[in-house]
RNA sequence: GCUGUUAUAGCACAGAUGGUAGUGCACUACAUUGGUAGUGUAGAGGUCACGAGUUCGAUUCUCGUUAACAGCUCCA
């Protein structure tokens, strides 16, 4: 689908959709503009899949204001407007734009010598960069999807601004089909199926951010716990079991206190109580205790310790989300203690364990990897000790090179201890989320006075890797839930059989059926009321049950089972031991349903 | 924390411009003993999120609280 830009190039729409939809955020600013002139404007950039507008309003716009704004920016585009650049020197922009305040803070921002770029289309004239569409016609479909307060400049000190987003597309069939897909994708939102799949709830009472995992969310989860605890003792790691909670002198000297003391539950008033005592937010300080339990020597390390660790964070209101953003959650946590020498050695290993991880479970195509870095101008944020940031930075890139990971760098996102590798995985909204980090510790060894006796005698600090090997079980579940569908792999489904007896007859030989799973270890479900049969099968389908096992008779009233794969169908009548052994080796070898998944399940991108 | 939307039975939804609530599916009992949401009969289930105000009377109007959702900010 070509499209026409301004300069008089012509270039596909998938190639070039960010000056598409900027071009129509610029129409949505017009159509505002000509419905409520005092409206000042704020930015309006093209996003991921679509564009917004910034307003500063002093009001919010109703379906209805969206659907007449809607139809003015159709008068726009049927007007056929061509789209003018011309460039003014700073002194004349400021008076072009004297009327927009929000315009006059970018314009005085810029430097003094550089000509400023207008577009023009129609009498609507706004400050861009470009680069826009040639005319408006070009807009053919669009449509206003939200509208949502956005603070200016994203720093929430500064006035919010009300936020208007839309998509649009060349041609009104491509945007039919991404509302499908919206639509479809809606339908895979882990906090909607996650519900109705009775893996998790809300209790009012209980509170935000405090999901209750049903039995069997749980089951889940405990299937993924015993199975990372035991793949990580064999990668040499220790478990530990620390209290969830400590005094805040622990956090004094581990720098959560300076650091992080909003995000922390604290029981006790520091001017008035002698103890004051907080939840962890985090392991790290409670391992370390361990590890300073003992005098160690270099030929100890590295020392690997490993906890299923439960961590409360008092997320601000607004910002929990299903089981993404909770107040507690379970980490797959851990520390490495080892030598500068065994860093890179250590670093590699634990990667290729979260690797092993994400391919089994099945998401080792949809994650990104992201190298977040401290920033110089966010004091107080950060450790204050530039050079080992500066040093610590450089040997981490270092690793990641040699990793051949493909990693995007990031600004102003690193721990306050140290630098990261973050591992990112994008929900049904298109929204990054981390689901694991792997952190190099410059500071708090020092900090904790740990130490280790090196070849020579000399006690020395050692270096500490904070990882985690699955990140946390309700954030991964969340994604999970997600990239399935809720159609799990048999070895992680809550229930990998369900078991339809067609007839109260045969209700005996269904609970010998079910004996010869669960001796396999299979998780198993039956549903002892025969009547309505095509209803049950209907439900189980729904709950995405791996296999569905209908126990009859035929006309010989041999015994025998029917089974129904979700993947594939009905698959007749099967000999029961040799689906027995064919589910207990799915769980056994953790058989990964993803090729059937993604052609069933995944919408198109 | 900020902006906005929302809250009626297990689920999906109706409803009255203020007179204490309905439908479908699910659920329970009985009959039908059957094959991909079978049929019939009967039945149970709701302080209409919570608290205050206005009113003769509030589930409905007003205010507050709590929770859920979308986004911003912050984060695993």
């Amino acid at each position: 689908m070509n499209i026409y830009l301004q300069d008089g190039t012509v270039i596909d729409f998938e190639d070039n959709k960010p000056a598409f939809w900027h071009t129509a955020s610029h129409i949505l600013a017009q159509a505002v503009k000509n419905l409520y002139p005092n409206i000042s404007l704020a930015i309006g950039p093209a996003i991921d899949n679509g564009f917004y507008y910034d307003f500063d309003a002093d009001k919010h716009f109703s379906d209805e204001e969206l659907s007449l704004i809607e139809a003015e920016m159709k008068k726009i585009v049927k007007a056929k407007y061509p789209l003018e650049k011309f460039s003014l020197p700073k002194s004349e922009a400021l008076e072009l734009m004297k009327n927009e305040p929000y315009k006059l803070e970018l314009i005085n921002e810029l430097p003094e010598d550089v000509e400023i770029t207008f577009y023009k289309q129609g009498d609507f004239v706004d400050l861009c960069a470009g680069p826009h569409l040639s005319n408006t016609k070009q807009v053919e479909a669009f449509k206003l999807l939200s509208c949502a307060g956005a603070y200016w400049r994203g720093n929430e000190k500064n006035k919010m601004l009300y936020r208007i987003y839309g998509t649009a597309f060349p041609k009104k069939a491509m945007l039919t089909e991404y509302l499908t897909e919206l639509e479809e994708a809606k339908k895979r939102d882990h906090n909607k199926l996650g519900r109705e799949l009775k893996l998790f709830a809300t209790d009012e009472a209980v509170g935000q951010g405090l999901p209750l995992l049903m039995p069997k969310g749980a089951k889940i989860i405990q299937i993924l716990q015993r199975w990372i605890e035991d793949l990580e003792e064999e990668h040499g790691y220790v478990l530990t079991k620390t209290p969830s909670m400590a005094k805040n002198d622990l956090y004094k000297i581990s720098g959560h206190w300076s650091h992080y003391k909003d995000g922390m539950f604290i029981m006790g008033d520091e001017e008035k109580d002698d103890e004051v005592i907080a939840l962890r937010p985090m392991t790290c300080p409670f391992q370390f205790a361990i590890y300073k339990q003992d005098q160690h020597s270099y030929r100890d390390l590295p020392i690997r310790y490993a906890e299923t660790a439960t961590l409360a964070r008092n997320e601000s209101s607004g910002e929990m989300h299903g089981l993404i953003r909770v107040r507690q959650f379970t980490l797959a946590d851990g520390h490495i203690i080892c030598t500068p020498e065994q860093l890179e050695e250590e670093f590699k290993n634990v990667v290729d364990l979260i690797q092993y991880i994400m391919k089994t479970i099945g998401i080792d195509k949809d994650i990104s990897y992201r190298f977040s870095k401290w920033s110089p101008n966010s004091k107080g944020k950060y450790i204050d000790n530039p050079e080992a940031w500066e040093n610590t930075q450089s040997i981490m890139k270092n690793i990641l090179d040699h990793l051949k990971l493909n990693y995007k760098e990031a600004d102003d996102e690193a721990a306050f201890y140290g630098p990261k590798l973050d591992i990112q995985f994008k929900n049904v909204h298109g929204k990054e989320d981390t689901i694991i980090t792997v952190q190099i510790d410059f500071a708090l060894a020092e900090r904790f006075n740990m130490s280790y006796i090196d070849a020579n005698g000399e006690k020395k600090i050692p270096y500490i890797i904070h990882r985690s090997s699955l990140g946390c079980y309700e954030r991964t579940l969340a994604m999970l839930i997600e990239k399935y569908a809720g159609a799990f792999p048999t070895w992680l489904a809550p229930v990998a059989v369900k078991v339809l007896p067609i007839s109260d007859k045969y209700a005996d030989y269904a609970a010998d059926v079910c004996k010869a799973l669960k001796s396999k270890k299979i998780l198993v479900e039956v549903d002892h009321r025969a009547e309505k049969i095509g209803y049950k099968i209907r439900e189980a389908r729904n709950e995405r049950i791996p296999y569905i096992l209908v126990v009859g008779a035929d006309e010989m009233e041999n015994k025998t089972v029917s089974v129904r794969s979700r993947q594939k169908g009905d698959e007749g009548v099967q000999d029961l031991t040799a689906f027995v052994n064919r589910v207990a080796n799915e769980i056994a070898t953790k058989f990964n349903y993803h090729d059937h998944i993604t052609n069933t399940f995944t919408a198109k991108k």
